[in-house]
DNA sequence: TATAAAACCTATAAAAAAGATAGGGTAATT
DNA sequence: AATTACCCTATCTTTTTTATAGGTTTTATA
């Protein structure tokens, strides 16, 4: 299951995927709309604009904005960055690989071979769908 | 990430996979071959007893053994049986379901539309791969 | 230029979940 | 009868997640 920040993040991006029209959404309106604490989305936006899907403008008026184009926002993106690994086991996982202690030989791991077929397939599917794909949804 | 319950459930069912020719295996045998605390261990197999995967015989001469053709011991069913639901969020899975309670309207949730296709196609990999799948890559 | 509004940053606390351990009870086999 | 190993429950520890707190910086505007 995705964390409460990853689904957060994700409605946060469908939020502000369908105000694209004004310049800056305050995270207080975010977070009025889900009924989110407002400083745990605080830290949940600043790393999705750190990531260089939003961007903020300070000050009275700022807020965040989507720089990106929601086909580019992969849910893969979303779930590495807030999540972490997409991989079902740590020496399978492409970006946050770390060998398994009880392992004595990851070659000859058969669980290592069909995990690594299921996170090819999972990414598969999880690079394909983006924030687009929501957005079509609401 | 799978927990390490689900991992070393995998790891367990392998090694009795593959000493199926004997009538039973110690609970020591799998904890020492894979560095695994026998209590912990204890727990995962009974669990997997529980669920009709494993047979087991008390007494002198007994142990753990499979009671199931490793083909019809689907990855989704240890993963749910220890690890619980495979859907990414709760208002989408199929033996665990729950609202979310930032939800409005599920019905008109993107985010909900999107990962009942994510959890499918999901599913569809973990469904058809088995045990049978692990063994074969040993 | 003062003020208010808003994002930004760092640290820490609280809660929940995962991981591990302990100790005994019960049943079966030799 | 003794041994062996499954079975059960409870508790403790550690880690991760979730949430909060308090201050800093930037910007618009009156």
């Amino acid at each position: 299951m995705l964390s409460k920040k990853t689904k957060y993040a994700f409605h946060a991006l469908t939020y502000l995927g369908k105000h694209r029209d004004q310049k800056t959404v305050l995270i207080q309106d975010i977070s009025e709309e889900y009924g989110i604490s407002h400083k745990f989305l605080e830290n949940i936006l600043l790393e999705l604009k750190k990531a260089g899907i939003l961007g903020s403008k300070k000050g009275k008026g700022g807020g965040y904005y989507l720089i990106k184009d929601p086909k580019d926002v992969p849910l893969s993106k979303v779930i590495r960055l807030l999540d972490g690994p997409i991989a079902l086991l740590p020496c399978v996982s492409l970006n946050y690989y770390e060998p398994c202690v009880e392992c004595k030989d990851e070659v000859k791991c058969g669980l290592n071979k069909v995990m690594i077929q299921v996170r090819d397939e999972m990414l598969n599917v999880l690079e394909n769908k983006t924030l687009a794909d929501i957005l079509d949804k609401e």
